[in-house]
DNA sequence: TTCCCGATGTGATTCAAATCACAAGACCAT
DNA sequence: ATGGTCTTGTGATTTGAATCACATCGGGAA
């Protein structure tokens, strides 16, 4: 089955091949039968907008497939991208266990594949299972232990250039790339959002990029970074 | 009874009078007995360590008495002031339930009766008990809501002037004082605290607190905090 | 192709806040 | 009371990064 935006569906959680080495799809299988019975999948394109922060809970949404920008905003119109969120992940988890608002505004960078399950459904099957809710109440935890990181990276690097070889750094690994000589960046964001990330000035990271290009330490292949000298990012990332 | 630090010890958490406003301790009664069995009950002094960050974790504490200060640091030295747990709080409580290890260092900043549960007891407790482990997943919720909050905060809000003015008035609202006219803000940190909860100096701390004295928007009575002017200090809060 | 608009690159200027450097209080212990 | 140590108050100086202001690039639509 393909959905209108042009991605193969995935059809059940119990065949989806992410099963494995995901957080919240690896449950036993009863579970995943129930699961099964209470989500509706959804294809969304991209730049669709999930959910909105200061709304109440609706419920979950899970990535299948697709990439998600999670952002919070000031009243003066000041936006910070918190994370961008791959597939395998699970979004307003918390806001609807706690019931309260949800704390993010999500938004789809690219055409998704999502599961949504309602708040009500949701908490019924936490409350069936006691290691479902074992499971969730792991998955939050590791949610806070990450964001707890966040806050060191914000509140600790006080210069743009340590937030940003962190940054880097972080998306390395991510890909699986950080163990290689010369790993690989693929740049999804623009300079503008990289600005959000880091709590800066687009001028600013185009100016650091740019540096660090001429020092040798990145270099462009069209939208892909080359990291060419780790050592250097780390030692920025670390000190200062 | 009292302990060696002079003061009273709560002897149960069955009798335990903050057992009905605050969240961990309002268990059923099956669960708070099976709690009691598996407790450790101790008092420390102003200055204790309770856990350091990036230990494994060996277990949770929940604060009966007293206020423990939660930082994190950075290699260079900079530290940051997470928060200002008090009685009633639970401490440790992800990194217990993922396995991760503890993401900030505790230290009680005055004498404190500390609750201790150990890892495995604490583990069985939560899968013994549906119930249980839905109240730790909605703590844990709310408590990956409040770190949201912490980051839009220091993400969002780029003048120090304006981190001070919120945490004035967050002050405020804990201590239940923000309705009255003149709220009351008890200081219990050091301007040095304040300037790690707020990422910025010292001085900085020292200075805006001066000028808002100036500007008849604060007062100070010793080592209180008279608000005289709380529309101007939310709507520093609020705006730039 | 040509136009257009969003993303980048780069200088010049401005500004908030860090840092440095002391002075003056405050508080504790002897 | 006296000395010592920690906290607070304040000036002078420096600086990183925001902001402003354009120039340029690049990719999609007509």
């Amino acid at each position: 089955m393909i959905s209108p935006y042009g991605m193969e569906i995935v059809e059940s959680c119990l065949t989806c091949k992410f099963r494995a080495d995901r957080v919240f799809c690896d449950l036993p299988q009863s579970a995943l039968q129930t699961f099964e019975e209470i989500k509706y999948t959804t294809a969304y394109p991209e730049g669709a907008v999930l959910f909105v922060e200061h709304q109440a809970p609706r419920g979950i949404f899970l990535i299948c497939r697709g990439s998600v920008k999670l952002s919070v905003s000031a009243p003066n119109g000041k936006t910070m991208i918190v994370k961008i969120a791959e597939a395998g992940e699970v979004l307003g988890l918390s806001a609807t266990v706690s019931g309260r608002s949800y704390e993010v505004t999500a938004e789809t960078i690219d055409p998704c594949q999502i599961n949504f399950v309602k708040r009500e459904d949701f908490l019924r099957f936490l409350k069936n299972d006691v290691n479902v809710c074992f499971k969730v109440a792991e998955h939050l935890s590791e949610k806070y232990h990450n964001v707890c990181n966040e806050i060191r990276c914000l509140g600790l690097s006080h210069s743009a250039a340590e937030k940003l070889a962190k940054l880097l750094l972080e998306w390395s690994s991510k890909s699986g790339e950080s163990n290689k000589a010369e790993p690989r960046v693929k740049l999804r964001l623009t300079h503008e959002e990289i600005a959000q990330m880091i709590g800066t000035s687009r001028e600013t990271v185009t100016r650091l990029l740019a540096d660090l290009k001429k020092h040798q330490i990145l270099n462009s292949r069209g939208s892909t970074l080359v990291i060419r000298n780790q050592a250097a990012l780390r030692e920025m990332a670390n000190n200062n």
